[in-house]
RNA sequence: AGGGGCAUAGUUCAAAGGUAGAACAGUGGUCUCCAAAACCAUCGAUGUGGGUUCGAUUCCUACUGCCCCUG
């Protein structure tokens, strides 16, 4: 709480919220009324070529407001938070030298506090060599022998990552086998970070079922639209269910119907299912998250005022606009 | 209308004369380089009324509902 009222650092303004809820609508309004601009913080909406999957805003939807982060990396190329924090970072930097206030729009909380609390990340390599030996290591003797190698070098770290999470197991062998340090040593470290921000983090949210609903309604719109189209140019691109790009949300599972490995109704089903499961978690995400401003639209609705209006009250309460 | 069949969790299915399992959904959570990913936990059911029995959700029976066949 008492670093939100820091008088020191850039300002920035986060808008997030669960899938389908509304962010990109409201973020337009937002950034005319602030003169700001946006950087996306979604992990699929950076892809070229993929559109509708990804629910991208339009250059019609921009409305002049400029975008950051869309469009800027081909679907064959690898995307993480590493790459999503040295590109927002970047971003922001040009924002700030126009005098303007960059707004972190997107949902994926992970992106969003890699960048809020400038989370180190610089202790690694691009080299993924070791990773692809522990997952050789985890087929070979299964992942219980992987996880008694973590329960030796951090035996801390065990008690927050479940043996059969091998991915982040993995993780952790490589970051203690890259520096020599325990992970969680590291995390602790980074848990005590303070914003060098100025900011004001909302988060907007709806009724769960009508989030639901809301889902349900834009997968049938993605497929009239064209997605099995948009994941056929892909698939002839030469994109493959591998890549980063293409465990997207709606990408994968069409990528197995064209595959032959299910029907269209399955694919759909799927697709709702996984986005609803998404949208949850996020959820989850930002209610662990510390300074976290709610936006309900029930309630703003209710109140007669909007979320628009709420938003830019406490801006200004926060000194992030006069 | 007559004949037959089925009624078990939100859904699809199990099982059993001694108090019901699973998958999926739903809900909660973890997360500091694959995060639209990966992983963990958890709520929840024998249609209604009689009868047989020490005991029924299971057997018998009536009702109700659904399905199939005949007309």
């Amino acid at each position: 709480m008492a670093s939100n009222k820091q008088e020191t650092g850039q300002t920035l303004v986060i808008l997030t919220g669960p899938t389908a809820v509304g962010k990109t609508a409201l973020s337009i309004a937002l950034a005319k009324a602030i003169g700001g601009e946006i950087v996306s913080a979604d992990s699929m909406q950076v892809y070229r070529h993929m559109d509708i999957g990804s629910a991208k805003i339009t250059t019609e939807e921009m409305a002049g407001v400029p975008h950051h982060l869309i469009d800027v990396l081909e679907p064959t190329e690898a995307f993480n938070v590493v790459i999503f924090q040295k590109l927002a970072k970047e971003a922001m930097a040009g924002i700030y030298e126009r005098g303007h206030i960059p707004i972190l729009v997107g949902g994926t909380g992970f992106y969003i506090q890699a960048v809020l609390y400038d989370i180190d990340f610089t202790e690694n390599d691009e080299d993924t060599s070791l990773r692809r030996k522990l997952e050789a290591f985890a087929e070979r003797e299964g992942v219980e022998a992987l996880y008694e190698r973590l329960k030796a070098v951090d035996p801390a770290a065990c008690e927050s990552i479940h043996a059969h999470n091998v991915k982040r197991v993995i993780r952790a062998l490589e970051f203690y086998e890259k520096t020599g340090q325990p992970i969680s040593a590291h995390n602790e470290v980074q848990r005590q970070n303070v914003s060098p921000y100025r900011f004001a983090y909302f988060v907007l949210n709806d009724r769960r079922e009508e989030i639901y609903s809301r889902i349900e309604l834009r997968v049938e719109q993605m497929v009239a639209a064209g997605l099995v189209e948009e994941v056929q140019r892909l698939k002839e691109m030469g994109c493959t269910k591998d890549m980063v790009s293409m465990q997207g949300l709606g990408y994968k599972e069409i990528l197995r119907y064209l595959e032959g490995e299910l029907t269209l109704e399955e694919a759909i089903y799927l697709i709702k299912r996984d986005t609803r499961h998404f949208a949850k978690r996020q959820l989850t995400w930002f209610r662990r998250e510390k300074e976290v401003i709610w936006v309900e639209k029930p309630q703003v609705d209710q109140a007669g005022q909007n979320a628009l209006d709420r938003m830019q009250e406490i801006l200004h309460e926060k000194a992030i606009i006069l």
